[in-house]
RNA sequence: GACCCCAUCGUCUAGAGGCCUAGGACACUGCCCUUUCACGGCGGUAACAGGGGUUCGAAUCCCCUUGGGGUCACCA
């Protein structure tokens, strides 16, 4: 039997950290099987969908690179199809029409809640006669589900979970308007599209009894469920936007990599013994529900931040210099110049070793890319003292001669310090502070080998006339 | 409130009755490396929510309590 999953998201926002730890489960359990992996856009809901959404998805899957088999299916599109379910289960009595009017339920609810009752339909209209049907009032279409008895989900991940069916009512499938419900396009879907495993929130696992009361009336097979915890903020509570319930693009926009996050996200409720840094072609291999832990898992932003770290070191230097250009030219608003991009491209690996997301490593690429004079921070200018300035240009006396290679840089400030007899920092700070204007930075001899000769003794120079 | 689910270091987790004086990772921290900051290396602090059982033996099985979460729409 192949495996077929699917993320099915409804397009009322962006696509959420969470939604993607959803859509990556679905996809690395197809690929893990050599299954299918379908996209669905559940738009039945017409007011709140909208294609910015949609199209918000697609960019936030594809960025994560999770590729998705076929076309992407509107369920709206399909709402024929559902009707005709309904009205199917309508023909063999095992839906009903109900009359009731929404006023009337609320009313209905408001009882139960002051009676302290549990809010449930009363099923007044699942013995009545049609004919008794008020005039004007366009009817739902409700499943006549059983009312004793109980309902079985052998869920993959939650175990086997049981409710008695008089804790479920009976849900309206088709609305007044003719549009079917979400509990009733799920299921016409999952099954008409062959879905094996349903991978979704735990958020769902209530709806889950329903649906497989819907299978049953259908007489169709009920698909594997999977329900995963979902991801609390840092505090334990719901994640909500100040916790990081993002879109993906967020996290793009923070510097994070999509590997990074696919790794975070795979680890965040799911474990491989004491595997920490795993390479998506290994989660394709070793990838299994089983695996799935079975309680809700918090967003840790700091070791999100050194899995990142990991995977920018890891990361080809080409690629950093392209992800991070377009926003260093847009806060320098200019172009870089062709010497700068060169010395941009020898100094990433410096440069990468030292950054936790994308931005900080466009932060300090500043370094290369921006013109002199440099404007020394306050640390920095309170090394280049007159005795630090006279040492310096001592060193540019050798430095001049060499090949100006980072390791003949060092030997010239090495044989400089012993002979002045001072610590090389005391050479090697005030040189980063001239060359840098910082105290922070890349190995300050491979950063002015990068740099060249001609612009070391500018900027040098640009310390006597400042 | 009703129903359902969950519970190991601060966090993510390993652990499927003896291998556990509970392991790894992040964070914190001591030392080392070192021209700075990182990286890296070697250490340290830190957990089986509580209470009852079952068993020769329980983090692992059962029950209760407590705590957390989810769901209760003509939304998905």
């Amino acid at each position: 039997m192949t495996i077929v999953t699917r993320f099915a998201p409804s397009p009322t926002g962006y696509l959420h950290i969470g939604g993607a730890r959803t859509a990556l489960f679905n996809w690395l359990y197809a690929r893990h099987t050599g299954g299918k992996f379908l996209l669905r856009i559940e738009d039945t809901d017409r007011a709140r969908s909208t294609d910015a959404a949609t199209a918000a998805i697609f960019d936030g899957l594809k960025w994560l690179g999770l590729d998705w088999d076929g076309d992407a299916v509107s369920q709206f599109s399909r709402r024929d199809r559902h009707a005709e379910v309904a009205k199917g289960l309508l023909e063999t009595g095992q839906a009903y029409y109900c009359y009731a009017t929404p006023e009337e339920l609320e009313a209905m609810r408001e009882a139960q809640r002051a009676a302290g009752q549990p809010l449930r339909y009363d099923g007044r209209w699942r013995d009545r006669n049609p004919s008794e049907a008020p005039a004007g009032v366009a009817p739902v279409i409700r499943l006549r589900a059983p009312q004793t008895g109980e309902t079985v989900v052998d869920d993959q991940v939650q175990g086997k979970v049981t409710v008695a069916n008089e804790q479920l009512d009976d849900m309206v499938l088709l609305r007044g308007d003719g549009t079917p419900t979400y509990m009733l396009s799920v299921v016409v879907d999952d099954h008409d599209f062959g879905v094996t495993h349903i991978i979704r929130g735990d958020d769902h696992l209530t709806n889950a009894f329903r649906q497989a009361q819907l299978y049953r009336a259908m007489g169709w097979d009920t698909p594997t469920f999977a329900h995963i915890p979902l991801i609390h903020g840092p505090d334990g509570k719901k994640l909500s936007k100040r916790h990081g319930a993002l879109g993906v693009e967020a996290y793009r926009d923070m510097g994070y990599l999509p590997e990074t996050l696919r790794n975070y996200l795979l680890r965040l409720g799911w474990a491989h013994g004491d595997d920490e840094i795993i390479s998506t072609e290994q989660a394709i291999r070793w990838f299994d529900l089983p695996g799935i832990g079975r309680s809700p898992s918090r967003l840790d932003f700091a070791k999100l931040d050194n899995l990142n770290g990991h995977y920018i070191r890891e990361a080809d230097n080409a690629r950093l210099a392209e992800l991070i250009t377009p926003g260093l030219e847009a806060t320098l608003e200019r172009t870089l110049t062709p010497r700068q991009k060169e010395r941009l491209a020898a100094g990433m690996g410096g440069l990468k070793a030292r950054a936790k997301t994308l931005n900080e490593l466009a932060l300090s690429a500043r370094l290369y890319a921006e013109e002199r004079p440099v404007k020394p921070d306050a640390k920095a200018a309170a090394l280049l003292t007159p005795p630090a300035l006279d040492l310096l240009k001592r060193w540019l006396g050798a430095a001049v001669q060499s090949d100006f290679s980072a390791t003949a840089l060092e030997q010239a400030a090495r044989a400089l310090a012993e002979e002045a007899g001072v610590k090389l920092g005391e050479l090697a700070q005030p040189l980063r502070a001239a060359l840098t204007g910082s105290t922070v930075s890349p190995p300050v001899f491979e950063v002015a080998s990068i740099f060249g000769r001609d612009e070391v003794i500018a900027r040098l120079n640009d310390l006597h006339s400042a």
